[in-house]
RNA sequence: CGGGGCGUAGCGCAGCCUGGUCAGCGCACCUGCCUUGGGCGCAGGGGGACGGAGGUUCAAAUCCUCUCGCCCCGACCA
């Protein structure tokens, strides 16, 4: 890693302006300071500088990793659709996946991600109790198709991925397992110096949840996340459970009978709420989903929203609930989009959890141009089940203090999962217990964004000058600037210097480029090297050199003869306070 | 997949509506002088034929058609 480097020879292209293409910060700045270049959407190469920031992530993920008794190893990224088609995930997966067929005209893939590579080696390797646990992980590219590429190197198709698999004999071993990965996350991230929140992902099974994605608090963030000021609970706003701040309510019975009223293409909750003169929450409105095991009604409070994640946990199946086309709503419930409601409707009905804290409502009528009132659920239909079906968001009830739920912006960089028995029984990958049973390998699968990671750090640490790296990610930990390049005497301490500095194991860049003084301070806070040292004939006279932190802008001088030792105290300070 | 925008020099852009010395500006680059602690100044210079294909026209960067690429917004809450 610590390759002699002067400026002048460095391939780092910086420029002076924003690219046309990006929106977010991390985005331009990693183009402007020459860390990648686009080569199509969403696929990128990472040139010298942003592969050093890159390699020190992969180096603290393999460091813990390790540490946490995971082995690295490297599956290939081809890979055939068969073992595709025995998870199910061939029809599953949907159009992120790519795939293509070779010269034979056989089906494969460019792995999304590696499941089925790795219960494909163990359950060919596995044979008994006694071989498990073991946990693997490997760091490589992935693909995905994306649907809109973003913000650079953040949600790009072509990524760089670390994903570990952890296979277990029985629960409580996957349970360690997956502590120990939670524990291994939170060590990489805090060492990359980043601020983020574990968040739970999961709607909280009995015995806590199995899945938390860890999220770096940005504006930028494309994941919305729900927090709770008062006891720090965070969850995705996707998976976050929702909880009534309601009572649940005994039925009204004092409602007279329903009755319809002719609501002319009043069919969205917003116009029929208005012509009824009711709140959005006292209207009811009935959803019709296309799942695995057939169409869904879902009954849900006007001003909720269907949370797909939750619903999907409710009715099974393997591809994502998706709300049914007009046409299909139509021949379903014989009823146009817009009039569907529960009274009288012939299938099964799922209602949120919500609807039980009303006593009546209005809801569709069932009938083109009509809704129909003071409908009491229970009464005048009965629902097939009640879940917690609706999505989170501020306001609402936290789950665990009943405080008040904020929202927030997150970036996911790391997500651990419990996977359980899916793939090692889709795939057959089973070993003999004790008893000399043959059981599934319980899986755990754990994985972090790598170039997601970098970009995160950016947009966490940058000002108007440029990017500002925490010291565990810099490229480069100290740049040297002799400020006079044509004044051999500068240029040969400022060597001298940057020699001592390689010497002693720090990362020194050497800017030796015949530039003016400005030109270097520009492309060093560009750049956002930690710690800068300018050489120049006032400090020189002094037997001084200058140094000033990008952080925090302070400048000090420091006598020459002890500047190196003195940087390298402070740098395994500030590597010091990362992981701590 | 729907909507919108863009593609002119390495980068950032103007020109297009109202076809005809419009191929131009800033930065970068090259040469020389100058300057030397925050992208310095002056002078000179090289580089593109306007994403691609086809069409209209005496004439197309400019108008039309198709096509490729890139960016943004949205993707059905009944």
């Amino acid at each position: 890693m610590n390759q002699p480097m002067k400026f002048s020879q460095l391939f780092m292209p910086t420029l002076r302006e924003d690219p046309a293409e990006a929106e977010v910060v991390s985005h331009k700045l990693m183009v402007r300071a020459g860390l990648i270049r686009k080569l199509a959407s969403g696929i990128y190469s990472w040139l010298p500088v942003g592969l050093r920031s890159l390699r020190k992530v992969e180096n603290i993920i393999r460091d813990e990793m390790n540490r946490a008794g995971a082995q690295e190893i490297l599956m290939p990224a081809v890979q055939p659709g068969d073992i595709w088609k025995e998870s199910g995930r061939w029809t599953a997966y949907g159009k992120e996946l790519l795939r293509f067929k070779d010269r034979h005209d056989h089906e494969y893939c460019l792995g999304p991600t590696h499941e089925e590579v790795v219960t494909d080696i163990m359950r060919r390797e596995i044979r008994s109790y006694r071989d498990l646990p073991v946990n693997l992980y490997q760091i490589q590219q992935k693909f995905r198709d994306e649907i809109r590429p973003r913000f650079g190197v953040m949600r790009g198709r072509e990524f760089g991925m670390k994903d570990a698999y952890s296979f277990d004999k029985d629960d409580p071993g996957a349970e360690t397992s997956y502590r120990a990965m939670f524990q291994a996350y939170i060590n990489i991230f805090k060492r990359c110096g980043l601020r983020f929140t574990p968040v739970e992902a999961d709607s909280g099974s009995i015995g806590g949840s199995f899945s938390h994605e860890f999220m770096v608090l940005a504006e930028t963030g494309e994941d919305a996340i729900v927090h709770c000021a008062s006891c720090g609970y965070a969850a995705n706003t996707e998976k976050a459970p929702f909880v009534c701040s309601a009572q649940t309510q005994a039925q009204d019975l004092d409602a007279p009978p329903y009755s319809k009223v002719l609501t002319p293409g009043m069919h969205t909750v917003e116009k029929a709420t208005k012509f009824l003169n009711i709140e959005a929450r006292e209207m009811l409105k009935t959803m019709i989903y296309k799942t695995d095991n057939g169409p869904v009604a879902v009954l849900i409070l006007g001003d909720r929203e269907v949370n797909a994640i939750k619903l999907k946990k409710v009715v099974g199946g393997e591809s994502d609930p998706e709300l049914a086309p007009p046409s299909m709503v139509q021949e379903v419930t014989g009823v146009p989009l817009g009039f569907i409601g529960p009274v009288g409707l012939n299938m099964p009905m799922l209602a949120d959890i919500g609807v039980r804290a009303l006593g009546r409502v209005a809801t569709g009528g069932n009938e083109p141009e009509y809704h129909i009132i003071n409908v009491v659920p229970g009464r005048d239909f009965s629902v097939t089940e009640y879940h917690d079906l609706s999505a989170a968001r501020p306001g609402d009830l936290c789950p665990q203090c009943q405080g008040t739920l904020t929202i927030a912006r997150g970036i996911e960089v790391g997500h651990v999962f419990k996977l359980g028995d899916k793939y090692s029984k889709a795939m057959g990958a089973t070993f003999l217990n004790a008893e000399g049973k043959k059981d599934p390998i319980i899986m755990g699968c754990y994985g972090i964004g790598i170039g997601r990671t970098v970009a995160a750090s950016i947009e966490q640490n940058h000002d108007e000058s440029g990017i500002i790296w925490p010291m565990p990610l810099a490229p480069f930990e100290v740049t040297v600037l002799p400020l006079q390049a044509q004044d051999p005497e500068i240029m040969a301490a400022a060597e001298k210097l940057y020699q001592d500095l390689l010497g002693l194991g720090v990362e020194a860049l050497l800017d030796d480029r015949d530039e003016r003084a400005g030109i270097k301070f520009k492309d060093a806070d560009l750049v956002g090297i930690p710690f800068r040292v300018s050489v120049s004939r006032k400090s020189l006279a002094a037997g001084q050199v200058e140094f000033k932190e990008r952080r925090s802008s302070e400048v000090r001088m420091i006598p020459l003869a002890e500047a190196a030792q003195t940087l390298l105290g402070w740098r395994n300070d500030q590597l010091a306070q990362a992981k701590a």
